[in-house]
DNA sequence: CGCCCTTTTGAGGCATTTCAAACATTGTGG
DNA sequence: CCACAATGTTTGAAATGCCTCAAAAGGGCG
């Protein structure tokens, strides 16, 4: 996000005047109630690309939620190979997956200059305690966590890799536009490989993918930066994936 | 579940008898804490193959246990298509991914027979006030759940569809297993078409992988029942998904 | 300016899909 | 109890979309 409009937050930034209120686990908590959650908060970073917020393996120590930046989020298994799990934004939650077995089974890494909020581990309960109603606002975080995994699943059961390609500049733009960006307009965060990573498909594929998007007038990008010039061909691309005749609407 | 190895559980059973009380969320407390949670929980079913727990778009009312049985979670998407997220037994908790907006995300069908608990959305407070530890492994569940999620995701991103078809085989077994019945012979709750959706293959291919694994000596499959005959080599598949020459161990 | 890394572009191969038909299995009504 | 329908599964052959390997082109940064 940092690359997207909205500038780097001051390191005195709190909860009670943060950007990301309305999207945060705070979203329904007065100004009394926000004031008394950041007691529970710790500021950190920034932390520079490629650096990590936590490790897969590392004991959960804390919850946490991105201020500025953007994170990456993924497994590496057994044999090697590595999966990305999620892009994450500012507002967004992420470590709860850890609460299982209090040990993180995902890693998550900087994708750019990024600051982060934590919320001990070990002061929960006394959160919990001094703001009731702020468990339903973390149930429906992960909740929310649980829903954008199931997309990122239907993104993959997706037969076509442009309907894949699709299904995520639109993801992207939507979450852009939930925190007062451009829906339209916009930076990515990461790789091309990246990208490929995070759908399944090979990087070269991607590569070609914008070009044919582009070529057909559907977004035009240039290095990082995208431009949707059609929203509704992106989500007929979307949805079927079918490249065929002329289509460009 | 039901098929295979343990008995339908009798009308009569409640939470200080259940036999899944070692990994419902029922499973930090002791016999009067059972009690009291059984207070909380409503029996329901059974229902029959293809009738379903709830659907997407219903308002949450409750949250969902499977007592007995076997359940396929799935989204519809605009598109028409349908995405198979999950297959649940006994002791899984679904449903809670409604918390984010109070309608579910998701639907669930029974697989077979089925009976379940639910917990009413609206006693959930009521719930945690009166059994403070049981909002922990509710998160509990909730975080294995996010788990499982990642482990589809990890296993959609596999390139082959033997590995995919490989890890899911494997996946059932350690679940059988955990549960008591036997990690190398069981019987699929769900028809070839069910599989293929939820590793995002075709129904074609996932009855010629099951030819392929039976050629190599690797499972024995009639029908809906398989046997692992060597559980390396298809943890072998599993990994790196090479068919290639001889591999049968 | 030159090096390194990411991205793009190209050509060929192959795994998987698709379409189609045979086959098995289960359930149903006569 | 059998014939038949309906459904689910297996098998085959051809088409194709994506991957792999390889090389060139573009930016970023010292």
């Amino acid at each position: 996000m940092q690359s997207n409009v909205i500038a780097f937050p001051s390191a005195t930034t709190n909860c009670t005047n943060c950007h990301w209120s309305q999207i945060c686990v705070t979203r329904s908590l007065d100004a009394a109630g926000r004031a008394e959650f950041a007691r529970y908060v710790t500021h950190r970073g920034p932390i520079k690309r490629g650096e990590k917020l936590f490790r897969q393996g590392d004991k959960l120590s804390a919850l946490y939620v991105i201020r500025a930046g953007s994170v990456r989020v993924y497994c590496d298994s057994e044999s090697g190979s590595e999966q990305s799990i999620a892009f994450q934004y500012p507002g967004d939650m992420l470590g709860f997956d850890a609460l299982a077995d209090s040990h993180h089974p995902t890693s998550a890494v900087a994708l750019e200059t990024t600051s982060f909020c934590t919320i001990s581990h070990d002061r929960l309960g006394a959160l919990a305690a001094s703001l009731p109603t702020v468990w339903r606002e973390i149930m429906r975080a992960v909740a929310l966590d649980v829903t954008a995994n199931h997309g990122h699943v239907q993104l993959l059961g997706q037969r076509s890799a442009l309907a894949r390609l699709a299904s995520f500049l639109l993801n992207l733009a939507n979450r852009f536009a939930a925190r007062g960006c451009s829906r339209t307009e916009y930076n990515l965060n990461m790789s091309r490989q990246e990208i490929a990573n995070y759908l399944a498909i090979a990087g070269e594929t991607v590569s070609r993918l914008f070009g044919e998007l582009q070529i057909r007038g559907v977004i035009a990008v240039d290095r990082r930066f995208v431009r949707i010039l059609s929203l509704p061909a992106l989500q007929a691309f979307a949805q079927d994936g079918a490249l065929e005749t002329s289509r460009s609407a």
